[in-house]
DNA sequence: GTCGGTGAATTGTCCGACAATCATACGATT
DNA sequence: AATCGTATGATTGTCGGACAATTCACCGAC
């Protein structure tokens, strides 16, 4: 007769305290912008000290799940930025080793239909910034840290324009582990800058007609661009990606 | 004269524990598996308290930087998991209010190139661990609870057969998301299990002759098939995913 | 070599303390 | 009236110390 015993998990309080407080922001029944009872209070609340409470806090608060509004003490309930959970992402592929491939092959994959769909449904208001963005990148030509910037700014504003959270957020954690090596290229490639930019315009007059198809191809090839550019400077695209 | 300053941020110490262990760690200066220094031996290097250290480690804990390997007291370096990093995307992409459109959609970018990027890429034993998944799919035709869970399994068999964490990544905040409403479709729409069978077995062979065309085309049904499922199980494409 | 005991180290939790900061109210000044 | 200074109380960030429970490392008995 096997009698098993499935091993027992020894929750911490602090980390019970942390999924209580957790799952009431999740089910919505602590909206965003409320505040927080105090340390104390919820010290007094659940039984245990403060010390706990803090350490429960700390927890949310690198989820993203609560927050400090600048000036106040109170935490209040805060929905998760995209840019902090996106680095989440990125550091947790970076350290799974992900290759500058791997990369590129995500953003063949994401990047065209993200450009389709920001052709059907941009606003002018989505449409405005991409042009802001794409004349930035145009004047920052000289400067190779703002151009890098610029680049991913452009891919924000198509991501944004699709109105769908899910793709922007799956796109984020791509743009900020492509950076360091984009930075090697556009410093190595001296075509680089020219051809983004071109890349950009055709991108901008694909959205200025709503032409779905036309951004999706254009978007291809400035993909298909970068692995080129990756050849000609000589990364290795086996090579790990870094940040 | 605008005499202007930015305003200056102040750090808590606990953050710069955290900020300065963490960048150790993303570095690879602490290498996976190896294990931290004690609480009281952390506080005498920062020469800070140990509550302090304490707290930044519940934040290097809650992103999965350290962890505490079963039935051992130190904290040792960890890579995050895929499951706990996707978790917060979930969370985070539900407070943002995602709708099942937006999730849907996202799946028709995402999952076709994966299934036809594992056609390509899959190994002898990634087929393997698929034939299982899929005949236990039709194995737990009577549970609903298991069908969901091995829909979704399904899914990451063909993520990890891509050998591309990325797209792993990618698609698990998805299929996190997508269990509620596939709950809810397989139980309403009673052709939902055969259809689903039906696209797995095609997957499958498509996965067996590595035709990575057919994968994907099948894999493009079989989503085009949710949403069908969604309009006869009346579930309305324009409301809030929940978990 | 295996087993079990023993003492040191470590964590989880608690308590109490205090300076710095923030919120608020209330006058005082211009 | 608007602004400023001040007093008061609440709250956080940090500290020091404490202790039970658990784990670790060593050592000796068999």
């Amino acid at each position: 007769m096997s009698v098993e015993f499935a091993p027992l998990t020894i929750e911490p309080a602090y980390r019970k305290v942390a999924a209580a407080i957790g799952a009431r922001i999740l089910s919505r029944e602590l909206r965003e912008g409320e505040r927080l009872p105090s340390e104390t209070e919820l010290a007094r609340q659940f039984k245990v000290n403060r010390s706990t409470v803090r350490e429960a806090l700390r927890e949310l608060e690198s989820r993203g799940l609560v927050q400090r509004r600048t000036g106040s003490k109170l935490m209040s309930v805060s929905r998760p930025q995209q840019g902090a959970v996106a680095a989440g992402v990125s550091h947790a592929l970076m350290l799974h080793d992900v290759t500058v491939r791997d990369l590129w092959e995500a953003l063949t994959i994401l990047e065209p239909p993200i450009a389709a769909g920001a052709a059907r449904r941009r606003t002018d208001a989505d449409l405005a910034r991409l042009i802001t963005a794409v004349e930035a990148f145009v004047a920052a030509r000289a400067d190779t840290e703002e151009a890098v910037r610029l680049t991913a700014g452009v891919f924000r504003c198509l991501g944004a324009a699709t109105h769908n959270p899910v793709l922007g957020l799956a796109q984020e954690p791509l743009l900020q582990l492509l950076e360091p090596s984009l930075r090697v290229m556009i410093d190595e490639v001296p075509q680089a800058r020219t051809r983004i930019a071109t890349a950009h315009r055709r991108l901008l007059e694909a959205l200025q007609a709503r032409d779905a198809d036309a951004a999706q191809q254009w978007m291809a090839r400035h993909i298909r661009d970068f692995r080129k550019g990756y050849e000609i400077a000589g990364i290795d695209l086996e090579v790990r990606v870094e940040t």
